[in-house]
DNA sequence: CAATAAACGAGACGGTACGTCCCGTCTTCAG
DNA sequence: CTGAAGACGGGACGTACCGTCTCGTTTATTG
């Protein structure tokens, strides 16, 4: 009996192990570890695949860089009710929830150093870039825009506002102070940018236009 | 009675040791071009040396590490009408003229990957993040609360406002863009964030208590 | 039509890993190649490593130390009969036999490059002195004890001797001229050197008892 | 008006250039504190220099080579009598002698350190061999030499003998414990090599003419 | 007693080799 | 036939000394 099947497939990924294998387990469990106890400058693959008890070559079968395990380990972190966050009223409110769970799984869990170990890598392999962008930024920011899509429906932003730059600069503090380390990413600091972005969306009513030509360049 | 003469000698004086030599020069120089050539992640500091003609010891023995160097290099590059900038009348305006000439100079030359580069290395070297934030971040946001101190004096900001987390967000909001790259760092991105931040300060007025309990953390 | 072939390949046995590759191979023959054309002192890790065509860190995967190396030279240029030399009838025979193909091995081959270069490296480092001693002097006595205790077996040893002297002198005699360079390891030395230590046991009769306490500090 | 010279110092100050002085004694002495506290391995001219708080320059201006410090704090530490050795009344009796001395300075001071440095740096740098052979081995031998021509002329010496691979046998035996350090350099070691040596010599009566003819080849 | 020349300290410099870490690929062998 | 194990070529790291050099300051001798 054959309790494995081949998993043939015409496109490509997924794991053929099938998913939540030991394997896969193991090595993530072993990535956070070593994030949360050296810091994502110490992990290494050759170190996680010792740690996990699995061979360097079968951490390269299945991650095609130390960023998609990065990934991983931060998918694996988040909670599902941050991503499908409830309607919180306002503008304001909805990303301060969003962003307040975000600063406290940074905070708390392998999350913060698994996301500075991507921005890093990212500078240092332009494929694993392309992929982190892609598969991690793009999804992050949709995040974001839901928040902005509710507020439109609620009619709190002005007529052809862009929200990329201001995803750009909540999610750039961010960034910021987790990549300095000079200041804690804590709940003061999100209600903090929260307010600052709310507030100068809000207090721009004539400016929408110039804001409409100003932003229209972003991405 | 002048008992040091002015020494007149044969070889008029090939190189000073020390500072401002030609090693120093040659080492910033190929640093530079290497920054604009590849990017921060392909300059290493076997590859500065063999292109400035230099030999590895000789870089170590003047840069204790590779942020060193490209900390050299940026404020080579950076003019100094950037650091004592001209009163503009206004925060906003301010704000405005400091950033447009910080991201024309990340994006017309070596600068932008040079911080890139800090930044990246910064997370791999605890070391030499302490000697990043301490010498380059620090310096660096002197310059912001430069135009926030003038402000204060304008009676711009609202009582006991804290600029630290303006700062945080103007440069993370840069930082951002600079490593993920996503969209340009052009004058309108300037314009933009230094708009949502003084708009954002300016309709507070009643929150300058809170603002200040928020921000107090900050720092 | 089977569309995956069995992997005909142009070279068809590239290497075998582990000992006696052909990754062991070539560093031993670049080592013995540099002995013999620039001598001990030429000799680097790097030098072998770029001779044999072979990365550095293959080198130091399985070799610790350029000792090392220079044992596996001359383990491999030593013939197996020397080490199991036939019993010649006499002491003084034995010897000259052992001394003759000893000398013929270091004067002839890369051996003698080798062997001084172990005594260098020796000096050097204590944890390569360490090994050396015990992998390579200590089984190299054993040979010269050999000859000793067929002596003793045919009653030619005087009551109580002690072959450790003898074989320092024998030892320290070759080592000697092979350091300095200053005459000629031939046979006739060898025959010189066996002379004097087998007459010199001859004939100290009497001496038995004293040699024995004289001696007894040795080893 | 001063008739005499000033020639008053704090520090007396003999001949402060050229040979024997305060340099030379300083440089002297750190290179033997050198070789006593860490061996001849760890001694480098940059940390003679740094113990001798003199410029590295100035230790390359008296010496040629790591070798010609180590002849000269060998040559301090040698008393006169050792070089000088009276008449003990026998080959033998001389021999035990200046080896017993000998061994009691190798044994006690720097100068074991040193001539273990002398014959790894002479492996290390041929024109630093040829002074060590030059200057140093050759005065040595002398010495040796003394002895077998005060037996000659006693009449103890067969017909046509040389000398020179006598004065090997005891060297090497020498160098041997000296180098491998697996046996002390102690009286008795002097006392048995020299008996093997002088027996040796002393059984051979009928052996002289081949003996002449073994021996003629070497030095 | 000034000028000269040397020794000197200080240390920058180009260079070689070291031994280590980690990368990503490739080979082998056991299940 | 596929996987785990790990050998492999390679690049860069940061360090230790090497021996040479330049530079400016004493120090002793000499003109």
């Amino acid at each position: 009996v054959p309790p494995a099947k081949p998993r043939l497939r015409a496109t490509p990924r997924l794991r053929p192990l099938g998913p939540h294998s030991r394997t896969e387990r193991a090595v993530l469990k072993a990535a956070a570890d070593l994030l949360v106890a050296k810091g994502a400058a110490a992990v290494t693959i050759e170190k996680i695949a010792a740690r996990a008890k699995v061979a360097k070559t079968t951490v390269y079968r299945w991650w095609p860089s130390k960023i998609a395990i990065f990934m991983d380990v931060f998918e694996q972190l988040a909670p599902k009710r941050l991503i499908r966050f409830p309607d919180q009223g306002s503008l304001e409110a909805d990303l301060r929830h969003v962003l307040r769970g975000l600063l406290r799984l940074l905070r708390t869990t392998a999350a913060g150093s698994a996301l500075a170990g991507m921005i890093t890598e990212a500078q240092l392999d332009p494929q694993a870039a392309a992929s982190f962008r892609e598969a991690f930024i793009a999804r992050g920011r949709v995040l974001g825009r839901r928040a902005f899509d509710r507020a439109k429906r609620r009619g709190e932003l002005p007529a052809g506002f862009d929200a990329e730059v201001a995803i750009d600069m909540l999610s750039g503090a961010i960034w910021y102070r987790l990549l300095l380390g000079h200041a804690p990413l804590d709940d003061s600091y999100a209600d903090s940018i929260v307010r600052v972005v709310a507030a100068g969306i809000r207090s721009a009513p004539e400016s929408g236009a110039r804001a409409r030509l100003a932003l229209g360049s972003s991405s």
